[in-house]
RNA sequence: GUCCCCAUCAUCUAGCGGCCUAGGAUACCGGGUUUUCAUCCCGGCGGCAGGGGUUCAAAUCCCCUUGGGGACGCCA
């Protein structure tokens, strides 16, 4: 297998981050090589297990210099032939500005960047907007701002319009060198008519296309305007992508821009075809799917991490992992532990995760992010936000994370604990016992101090034991009362969140009402 | 229609010939913990699409069938 070697140099280097030394006779085991190569690996000097995070990734040129001894295999050098040792790796996202960012654009994104950093390689952000009927600037901004949101930073930016002359130049050569011919004021490049093209994909393999079902094709409208294929090798070639890492619809454009960077004389980058994101009824996701664009997820109270995990986790998986924060994706995150079928995108998963990453954030970001969610409620105005301890609020944010899925939940959860009237979420009517006992218990917390939940917990069983009450007498309507729901965190927990003045204040109105 | 890709629980997946009576996660259903709810813990439900090979041995390799997806533009 062509990949083997690759697949265990890519073991050695992730072994030598996790700082586990493997030793020679492992590697062998594992790709098959002589054991004088696998030697050679394990004695260079990046190799070793003091190695440290960060190096640069493989020992190519060692492995390179076995390139000219006649023993090896033919599987390697077709391995070395195509992974062009010690090449920095370079890879693109690009996005067609003609619409949002669905979230299958963003798992291709994702997939790309995950590939560039685990590599130490680079990330182009490449917006293809040559199709002037239906690009707008607005969509180029919804699509910085999804990856902006998701933590996908690009290095390098590049419109395609912005390289017009390059494609001109590009096509002018082809026709000049009679690889090209016009016709119908189009211009068409010309695709043998026998033989076979075949595509290497990293993923899939190779895949071969017979030359004769491919037919020539325009590279250049009658307007003088380039078509996509045309400019994507171009651009691929100028830019030195060194991976086209893609979704599987394009796979069959593939030997068509084989041919192209062939006829440009421009080296064929390596290709990964991602399999591709489905909606519910299994086929390929689209606006009829409802909620594909990947900002509906900022505004429905996604973090951003546990979008990134859910999209990673689709089409990709490390044993039986699954919560994984943005390092440890970074880290982890190879090409040969992605999937070659479809995944359906089905967010009861998401909301889990998003549950589990709320818990690991950290408190006062996750209020900053609740805050206009609150304040959006139209009950809670910024003033009252901000006048309110924010001890109280990072204890509440603390209280009931445990219980959202969202920031949303968290946001109309963390309402209580303003002074705004409650809507409880369940009718209740205090009775004619209940209601001089909450008074009372009423009465002892107007003097507890301080008001936490040990004390409060101590003045509130002692007032209503006073009354030869027990707490299961008073404990629903009181919490009821207080905080508007039926369930929630330990009622003590609860009043201290809420603060003295507003428990004392709301059981008071509650008694009230039947005392009169 | 032609070409291409894919195929393990409802969903996301582990599995690269023996460790598989197929493992994990979500969802769902029980139980425990909790004054309640959630978290957490324990248990349950549930799958290798079908048929042929190859092999001592197949979820795993090969072929066929079926099913699903995608591509067949002077769109990207």
């Amino acid at each position: 297998m062509s990949t083997s070697l690759h697949y265990c140099l890519e073991l050695a280097v992730q072994n030598q981050a996790r700082k586990i030394h493997m030793r020679s006779s492992q590697i062998q085991h594992i790709c098959g090589l002589s054991s004088f190569y696998c030697e050679l690996i394990t004695s260079h000097p990046r190799y070793q297990p003091s190695g440290e995070r960060g190096n640069p990734p493989l020992p190519w040129p060692l492995v390179r210099t076995g390139f000219q001894d006649p023993v090896l295999s033919n599987r390697v050098q077709y391995v070395l032939k195509h992974d062009r040792g010690g090449m920095m790796i370079r890879v693109r996202f690009a996005p067609s500005p003609t619409g949002y960012l669905h979230v299958g654009g963003a798992r291709t994104a994702l997939f790309n960047w995950l590939f560039a950093r685990h590599n130490h390689g680079t990330f182009i952000l490449r917006i293809e907007d040559t199709d002037k009927e239906r690009s707008t600037d607005e969509s180029i901004e919804e699509i910085l701002e999804s990856m902006r949101w998701l933590g996908l930073d690009w290095d390098e930016y590049y419109r395609q319009t912005d390289r017009t002359d390059a494609h001109l130049l590009a096509a002018q050569d082809l026709m000049d060198r009679g690889l090209v011919y016009e016709s119908d004021g189009a211009w068409w490049f010309r695709v043998p008519t026998e033989g076979n093209t075949i595509v290497h994909d990293d993923l899939l393999g190779d895949v071969t296309f017979p030359n004769d079902l491919l037919k020539d094709f325009v590279i250049r409208r009658s307007d003088g305007s380039f078509i996509y294929h045309f400019v994507v090798v171009v651009d691929d070639a100028d830019m030195e992508v060194t991976h086209v890492i893609r979704g599987d619809d394009h796979l069959n454009n593939t030997p068509k821009h084989v041919l192209l960077f062939e006829a440009l004389g421009r080296t064929v980058p390596r290709f990964v075809h991602l399999p591709m994101i489905l909606g519910s009824d299994r086929t390929r996701l689209s606006k009829r799917h409802g909620d594909t664009a990947t900002l509906e997820y900022r505004d429905r109270g996604f973090l951003p991490e546990a979008m990134v995990n859910f999209l990673a986790r689709l089409g990709w998986s490390h044993g039986d992992a699954e919560v994984f924060d943005r390092a440890s994706l970074v880290e982890l995150f190879s090409i040969d532990e992605v999937n070659k079928s479809g995944a359906i995108f089905e967010d009861t998963k998401l909301m889990w995760l998003n549950q589990q990453h709320m818990k690991l954030a950290d408190l006062d970001r996750l209020l900053g992010l609740v805050r206009p969610m609150v304040l959006e409620l139209n009950r809670v105005t910024a003033q009252m936000w901000d006048a309110v301890d924010p001890g109280h609020l990072r204890t509440g944010a603390h209280l009931f994370r445990d219980r959202c899925k969202t920031l949303r939940d968290l946001a109309s959860a963390m309402e209580l604990l303003f002074p705004v009237p409650l809507i409880p979420e369940d009718e209740f009517r205090v009775n004619a016992t209940q209601a001089p006992l909450m008074m009372s218990v009423a009465n002892a917390l107007a003097l507890t101090k301080p008001f936490t939940p040990e004390d409060i917990e101590q003045d509130v069983r002692a007032a209503l034991e006073a009354n030869q009450a027990t707490l299961k007498d008073v404990a629903l309507v009181s919490r009821l009362a207080v905080t508007g729901r039926k369930a929630g965190p330990g009622l003590f927990e609860s009043f201290a969140c809420v603060g003295r003045e507003l428990v004392v204040e709301r059981l008071r109105d509650a008694a009230q009402s039947v005392l009169e």
